[in-house]
RNA sequence: GGUCUCGUAGCUCAGCUGGAUAGAGCAACUGCCUUCUAAGCAGUAGGUCUUUGGUUCGAAUCCAAACGGGAUCACCA
């Protein structure tokens, strides 16, 4: 196809030397594919040369049309319809077009671009949901479509196994966990720890429920006491205050900076209450706020991360025994939706690397020190601002780490393109850890780049943990499953198939239907995720291109028993083909072109489009055609084989989706 | 509020390096299984491409502004 789209771009160019001394370079000519009300295959916008050439549209095109069909035997025929020049193929060319394609052996690159993609990268303290499915799908299908442009992929999974999240898990396991295990409860290990997480957070909210109102007591005492109080108060207390009244919406994500704050407030009121001896009810709130202090879930979560910052052996073995049980879940899970990894990266042994970074950039002057101790970069240069890359008391923030694991697999892999599939959410923090590698003369920096990809949202707004609206991947894949054995059932067509076949069968339609659900939209773009009625089996969906795959396999299989031979010498000399052949022989020659695109764009849904279109294709030529009552055998044979190719293509295009397609549903 | 991003049929989405009467699927309605799998095919109906200006032979597409969603603006990860 890009052949022949070259030879007509190169004829149209000469074309319009000849004719009207027009000069426009091959690659200068823009070919449009014609659209289907008209007849063509491409379509040549006259409209630009009207001033150049002194001739109306129409006639351009006229003038035009005529010469190329005279001179250039691949056109047919011409119409002109405005200024739309709009060329046909004839049938000969298309069976030659598709014996290339038949016998075209895959052409490997000399030398091999090295791309790492990152994806998954889950949290240990919870399950998989919803959100992580797009994410995974996105980063196993984008490794696939970089592998078949030639690439040399690494698939890398950098697992958050440390950290506050998992702490919150533990202590709430050792608070009330009763020695629970999987094995006990018969729950999968990612499901139970995600248990604790959940049990966790709703203790905190309470707890800090209950802090605040003192708070708010002791906000309310300030008020009517003496000057000097108030002018305490309102430094360090109605500030703190304000910023948290009414913020429960956020108090997820800031309880670790909330706690941090009441050491400080309570010093404060230390210090006032010396003055106000005589005030008893102020030491009466410190007692208070500080035995609610004490006992803050996350207060001792944060003294865990401590402890296991500094290796204690207790705290190690719980975290060891917990992080188990999340990765055999998280195992079974990659299993079942089918995505896997070259390479796994701990944070626990990767947290500490992004020192040796920030030391780097301040001998380099890169980053400087703050009076505090603390480290910064300036990137206001860059239409960033300043970032901390180290805290006053020597420990790693967020990008401290993301410096060290850049450079790590810098290290590891010596790539060309590091992608990173990551939520949208994180534009802003991966746009400044570019920006800082690439200050930082890093030689890497520049092939970074980062897949980012929106929200699932449901249709009662977006997935809340806290609220219990996230949707579990694990329940979601089985209600697949399920629903995918239901249709199956109905329809009676799989008799023959063992039960063994018949569940790979019902797993393979439901991982179609989901995958393609979730790839098919722009990455980039937000999506709507409807459990009621957003996974279908019929129209753009993954079974139906699933089907059409099924659906052929019979007809080889059928063909396979008449002996009907697919060789290339059979069908070419065939000179006439249905219409419906001619398209589908276009489309199956565009391939490594959309291939290619996807690869650019990191877009599986150029992809999945494609493989639609294919399906769609063929399965009108399906229906007007008939094959095995076809009495040319140079026509059955070219039908068979075209069906052939079809399916390999279909095949392969959903593969790169990360899609299997059976041979029978 | 600053920055970024999105706004296309009742719903979910394509189309966006400027080109014809803006396309699919779902939902609704009508046909097509004695012939290779009807999870299919063909058709009907459904649109001021958020709005307003600009650029030009031509704008859903490019530019600007407004309106409306979303993200982000932590010494959280």
């Amino acid at each position: 196809m890009i052949a022949l789209e070259r030879k007509i771009a190169q004829s149209v160019s000469s074309a319009l030397q000849a004719l009207f001394s027009v000069n426009l370079a091959p690659d200068q000519v823009n070919l449009q594919p014609t659209r289907k009300e008209f007849a063509g295959t491409f379509t040549f916008v006259t409209f630009p040369y009207t001033k150049t050439v002194g001739k109306g549209p129409e006639q351009i095109g006229h003038t035009l049309g005529e010469y190329l069909k005279t001179n250039v035997p691949e056109i047919a025929d011409y119409n002109v319809v405005k200024g739309f020049l709009n060329l046909v193929i004839n049938d000969e060319t298309w069976v030659s077009v598709f014996r290339n394609l038949f016998n075209q052996p895959t052409t490997e690159t000399g030398k091999r671009e090295k791309v790492v993609v990152e994806y998954s990268s889950p949290n240990t303290n919870k399950p998989l949901h919803l959100g992580h499915l797009r994410n995974n799908f996105l980063g196993y299908s984008v490794a696939e479509i970089l592998k078949a442009n030639g690439k040399d992929v690494v698939k890398v999974n950098l697992i958050n196994d440390r950290g506050i999240h998992i702490c919150k898990s533990m202590v709430a396991y050792q608070k009330l966990g009763n020695g629970e295990t999987p094995e006990l409860t018969g729950i999968k290990g990612d499901h139970l720890v995600g248990k604790y997480y959940v049990l966790f957070e709703t203790i905190n909210k309470f707890q800090i429920k209950q802090l605040k109102a003192v708070q708010e007591e002791l906000f309310n005492l300030g008020n009517f006491h003496s000057e000097r109080y108030r002018i305490l108060t309102i430094d360090q207390v109605f500030h703190y205050w304000e910023n948290f009244k009414n913020d429960l919406e956020k108090e997820e994500k800031k309880d670790v900076a909330y706690s941090r704050l009441i050491p400080k407030l309570l010093n404060s009121l230390k210090k006032i209450a010396k003055d106000e001896r005589e005030n008893p009810s102020i030491f009466f709130i410190i007692k208070k706020l500080e035995s609610l202090y004490n006992e803050l879930w996350i207060v001792q979560a944060q003294k865990m991360l401590k402890k296991w910052e500094s290796g204690d052996k207790k705290i190690i073995e719980l975290w060891e025994k917990m992080n188990g049980w999340v990765y055999a879940g998280f195992d079974e899970t990659y299993r079942t939706i089918g995505v896997d990894f070259d390479k796994y990266y701990y944070e626990s042994q990767t947290y500490l690397l992004g020192k040796d970074s920030v030391a780097e950039g301040l001998g380099n002057y890169v980053f400087y020190r703050k009076s505090d101790g603390s480290v910064w970069v300036d990137l206001k240069e860059e239409g960033l601002d300043e970032k901390l890359v180290l805290r006053a008391d020597g420990t790693s923030v967020y990008i401290t780490q993301d410096l060290g694991t850049a450079q790590l697999k810098y290290d590891d892999f010596k790539y060309d393109t590091s992608v990173y599939v990551i939520a949208d959410e994180q534009n802003y923090h991966m746009q400044v850890l570019k920006a800082i590698l690439q200050k930082m003369g890093k030689p890497y920096a520049a092939g970074i780049f980062h897949l980012s990809y929106g929200m699932v949202d449901l249709p009662s707004g977006k997935m809340k943990s806290r609220e219990g609206t996230v949707v579990d991947a694990d329940e979601l894949v089985a209600e697949m499953v399920e629903t995918a054995r239901q249709r199956t059932d109905e329809l009676g067509k799989i008799e023959g198939l063992s039960e063994l076949e018949a569940q790979q069968l019902y797993l393979t339609l439901a991982m179609g239907a989901l995958k393609y659900f979730l790839l098919k939209v722009d990455p980039k773009k937000r999506m709507l995720f409807n459990p009621e009625e957003s996974i279908n089996f019929q129209g753009n969906t993954g079974p139906f291109i699933q089907y059409t795959h099924a659906r052929i396999a019979a007809i080889m299989r059928k063909a396979a028993e008449l002996n009907i031979t697919t060789e290339v010498n059979a069908f070419e000399n065939l000179i006439n083909l249905h219409e419906t052949e001619a398209e589908v022989v276009a489309l199956l020659a565009t391939y490594q072109k959309v291939v290619a695109e996807a690869a650019g764009l990191f877009a599986p849904s150029v992809i999945g489009q494609y493989a639609y279109d294919l399906a769609k294709a063929y399965n009108r030529f399906y229906t007007e055609v008939s094959i095995f009552q076809e009495t040319n055998p140079a026509a059955l044979a070219f039908r068979v084989a075209l069906s052939g190719k079809v399916a390999e293509t279909v095949k392969k295009a959903m593969r790169l989706l990360g899609i299997n397609v059976p041979d029978r549903m």
